[in-house]
DNA sequence: TCCTTTATTAGGCAACAACCGAATAATAGC
DNA sequence: GCTATTATTCGGTTGTTGCCTAATAAAGGA
């Protein structure tokens, strides 16, 4: 959980994941609309990677990323338990 | 909007807001749930201070923390806009 | 006023995060 | 096998975060 939260941390993280839910891109044609370095990229799209928030498929030589959607609505239970917005959860929370 | 998340990005931050939703605590009472220093403590609940998230009042020599509930809703519709689980949002989402 | 209580700020340090250019890996096509 | 393309990993720099102890501030009561 707590590779969610600090994956969501950056605003440049949060631009890919806006970009995702409009469809599948390769990392290149990211990198294309960021005015950051390749390799700055790369790191942040492991970062996401690493949270479960994204998935990399490799065709041909590129890498397609794609929203795991799943982890996304994970992450949102979650932050509705810190909130306590919705209720009917555990009742001792541990946000960690 | 970025502070928000970067506050969030903390275990003890988000430990202390779910502390608080429980109800009002002095900094000093907070600090003794935790296995930190206090100015540590003091610390991050600056950090949530600075993103609207709590407020602290003065009583006496104590300072009371209370979470800031219009804010926690503004970030929860947010993360709904960032992941675009609900709808009816702006067309052109800017996720800073 | 002085002392106590409660919290914060200041200063310093180690660990981490973000960034870049250069080098390396993986695949496809000739 | 060689070359081109696409991405990642490597190595290093810079700035930030998290933590501590010591010092300071703010309020209340004797």
């Amino acid at each position: 959980m707590n590779l969610i939260y600090e994956a969501l941390a950056h605003p440049t993280r949060r631009q890919i994941i806006a970009l995702l839910r409009r469809g599948d891109l390769p990392a290149g044609e990211i990198a294309t609309l960021f005015d950051i370095a390749k390799p700055t990229l790369s790191g942040h799209l492991r970062v996401l990677r690493e949270a479960g928030l994204v998935i990399g498929e490799r065709h041909g030589t590129s890498i397609v990323y794609s929203l795991q959607l799943s982890l996304l609505e994970e992450s949102m239970a979650a932050l509705l338990d810190l909130f306590k917005i919705d209720s009917a959860r555990s009742p001792e929370p541990d946000p960690n």
